[in-house]
DNA sequence: CACTTCCCGGAGCACTGCTCTTGCCAAGGT
DNA sequence: ACCTTGGCAAGAGCAGTGCTCCGGGAAGTG
């Protein structure tokens, strides 16, 4: 295998990257369930067939644009939550979370294919389970150190054994309650932009910033920073 | 308009209950992605074109599957939440809960076309989110006539806004403070079930019953149950 | 130069939602 | 009793989809 790729090798990857591109593009303006392969082809000036030679099925360009989106949202998260002077923990945690809603207000249709209710059947992909527990580690990254709760009760045994598989994924130096405790938030704060989304609060509280602030901050506050 | 339906009305009502009871066998089965009017057709021996006459389009079809999941859930919500000699607030409340994941759990494929990402566009029937509400009414139907939590700290007026459309849509005797913090529960329920269906928290903490009581108590403990 | 490998385009299949036309059959009025 | 009306279903058809297969041509290799 040559070090420098080949000029064959360079248009595939280009023309790879290009479909990504606009299937994003077709993602981003009418949503997963309106994504066809042949506008994609369309749009690139291909015959539909051709596309067949670099992804094998719509449902893989699915995944791959899935993949995307967690990346998308990991990198916009990761960013917010870096240590920095002066910044305290709550304000890291906190500053991740609204980075995390602020990304699905901008992409809709993205959210909705990552986080939401998947499109066909379930897929158990391991490269979107890598790529989408890259927040939820993050998040989870701003607790290293810290002590466990004072209220912290024994664990029923499933929830140990759940929490040391998170430990063992990423959070080695978080107690395993407050691991727990960190998976409750995690699937508060999917359920708080999911409802805000999809329409499940009903626009009861809208504009929901105000809501979606306080709720952060409280799910600050449950974790104790 | 005759008091007795007319034979014709009555063959009407019928069809369109055949209809609705295959789309929703199919929708069981396969989920709303697969769910095609021809199929349902086919099952029911009619043309395809003579479901036209029962439900305009497809998305038509869908609502009326969605306002039905809706008013399923709410049967079973309700009916656990209801109040019986020597049943705490917190018991009513943690079995509506239950209740509602318990039906998530059997009926993923509803669930997944009421509360997860909306399919085409965003659906803002008025059918659907008033048979949307009875599950957050109901859950919030167990505070009513309890006192304002102690730290209940001033609202944002925005806030304070959306508290009062809840109060006059149902919960009148709830104190403000405390429907911000139902809203946030019912979100936090909404994502535990999703995350789980949706296989958000990657099978870390499988099987999930001890991870979602644990979380259902949490919101108990939150509300001052 | 010949030869292999890769890739694109076109035709085609089975399927979808939806529309339009045709013809049937029962209900209602004269 | 006859005829008109209106609801109803069936069938053909349109535009679109995902996907497959085959043939020709271009790019890279000996």
């Amino acid at each position: 295998m040559p070090v420098v790729p080949s000029a064959r090798e360079r248009a595939r990857r280009e023309l790879t990257a290009d479909i990504l591109a606009a299937a994003r593009r077709q993602l981003a303006a009418s949503g997963a369930a309106a994504l066809s392969l042949r506008a994609v082809a369309r749009e690139l000036g291909l015959a539909s067939s051709a596309l067949y030679r670099y992804f094998a099925t719509r449902d893989e360009l699915l995944t791959a644009l899935i993949v995307q989106a967690y990346d998308d949202v990991a990198d916009a998260v990761e960013a917010a939550v870096v240590p920095r002077r002066g910044r305290s923990r709550r304000a890291r945690f906190t500053g991740g979370c609204r980075a995390f809603r602020a990304w699905a207000l901008e992409h809709p249709h993205e959210y909705a294919l990552a986080h939401g209710s998947p499109v066909p059947g379930y897929r158990g992909d391991e490269r979107t389970t890598a790529a989408g527990a890259r927040v939820p580690l993050a998040l989870l990254s701003v607790l290293e150190g810290m002590d466990a709760p004072a209220t912290s009760s024994r664990l029923a045994s499933q929830l140990a054994e759940g929490a040391a598989r998170v430990a063992a994924a990423g959070g080695g130096q978080v107690p395993p309650a407050l691991i727990v405790t960190a998976a409750q938030c995690w699937t508060a704060l999917l359920g708080l932009v999911s409802s805000e989304l999809f329409g499940q609060l009903a626009n009861t509280f809208d504009p929901a910033d105000a809501f979606a602030d306080a709720t952060i901050e409280a799910l600050a506050d449950r974790l104790g920073l």
